[in-house]
DNA sequence: TGGGGTCAATGAGTTACTTCA
DNA sequence: CGTGAAGTAACTCATTGACCC
């Protein structure tokens, strides 16, 4: 399953940073998308302290959606001044609930389930946890892991869209036997992790953009120099038979042909500014070697 | 057995929107 | 009708804790 995911997520990225190098905040959330949506005015408490019920269908041959595992929130009372999103959704999906109360007391605990489920680690991982409020101790909180047939339906509809209405999320989580709240918690991580993923993406390019620069710098203060050693030789510079139709940066003293850098069209810039898009356009010219296509691909270009 | 990685879940904070006086 | 305060929903972000390797 994490292999999978993984590899989802590299492809999507990679299609994404080819593109937008200086784009790397991905534009995942689009508020306007979400209709309004009557929802019950109080507010929700979190399962803090409950355990998670789980059932597992490993090893059966069920049809996908039937045997997804059932997970239901602890029926832990509220310890603080709200209302937690598990009676809000309990309110939204009716009758569920007991159907997974129900669901939830036929699964096996974690022993069983190795026992039942043998070697087969998909339809292990398949298999919900199971424990109840009585056998697990209070203030503990179980982890649920969602079946690999319920990661790839979120997968799935997260390739589709990033962020959720109310309509979806209930469609998503009646599908999956899951609680909207948890279709909705599992979308905010996945795009936490995307955000990473394109995070550590965009740090390694401008690590290497900065190598590059780097690179380039050295090269120009080394070719400032020679230059400068070679207007203090004169024996070398009367030597040199292009003198006429060399001319200098007045900012940068760099040498330049005229012939092939400038025009009455095109004139040189008096003042080297930033190294910008014009200055990558005149950088081959006014280079006294020319500038591998490499290194001139891999300076970025802000679209 | 301890530690690191993963991931579902939580809480705090923020923002956009609605309602109401 | 315009406005500001209050309430709400949905989000991000940082973190927690269970589980797995």
């Amino acid at each position: 399953m994490m292999m999978m995911e993984k590899e989802d997520l590299a492809l999507s990225l990679g299609l994404n940073t080819s593109t937008n190098y200086f784009l790397p905040s991905l534009s995942l959330v689009s508020p306007s998308s979400s209709p309004s949506w009557p929802m019950p005015s109080h507010r929700l408490l979190g399962p803090s302290g409950g355990s998670i019920s789980n059932v597992g269908g490993a090893g059966e041959t069920r049809p996908l959606l039937t045997m997804i595992g059932v997970n239901r929130a602890p029926s832990v009372a509220a310890t603080a001044g709200k209302v937690s999103d598990v009676e809000e959704e309990e309110e939204e999906e009716g009758g569920a609930s007991s159907l997974n109360s129900a669901a939830s007391s036929v699964g096996g605990k974690r022993a069983e389930r190795h026992a039942l489920a043998g070697d087969d680690h998909d339809a292990e991982r398949a298999c919900f946890r199971v424990v109840s409020d009585e056998e697990d101790g209070e203030g503990s909180r179980k982890k649920l892991r969602l079946s690999k047939d319920q990661s790839a339906v979120l997968e799935e509809s997260f390739k589709k869209h990033s962020t959720l209405n109310p309509k979806q999320k209930l469609a998503l989580a009646e599908q999956l036997n899951l609680r909207p709240r948890q279709v909705e918690v599992w979308f905010q991580n996945r795009r936490a992790r995307t955000k990473l993923k394109q995070t550590e993406v965009d740090c390694e390019f401008l690590k290497k953009c900065c190598e590059s620069l780097t690179e380039e710098n050295r090269r120009l203060q080394k070719e400032v120099q020679e230059l400068r050693a070679l207007k203090l030789s004169p024996q070398l510079y009367m030597q040199m038979t292009l003198p006429t139709t060399l001319t200098m940066c007045p900012s940068c003293e760099r040498v330049s042909n005229p012939a092939t850098t400038s025009s009455p069209a095109n004139p040189q810039p008096s003042v080297h500014r930033q190294y910008n898009n014009h200055d990558r356009q005149t950088a081959a010219s006014w280079a006294p070697f020319p500038l591998e296509p490499l290194f001139l691909d891999s300076i970025p270009q802000r679209s």
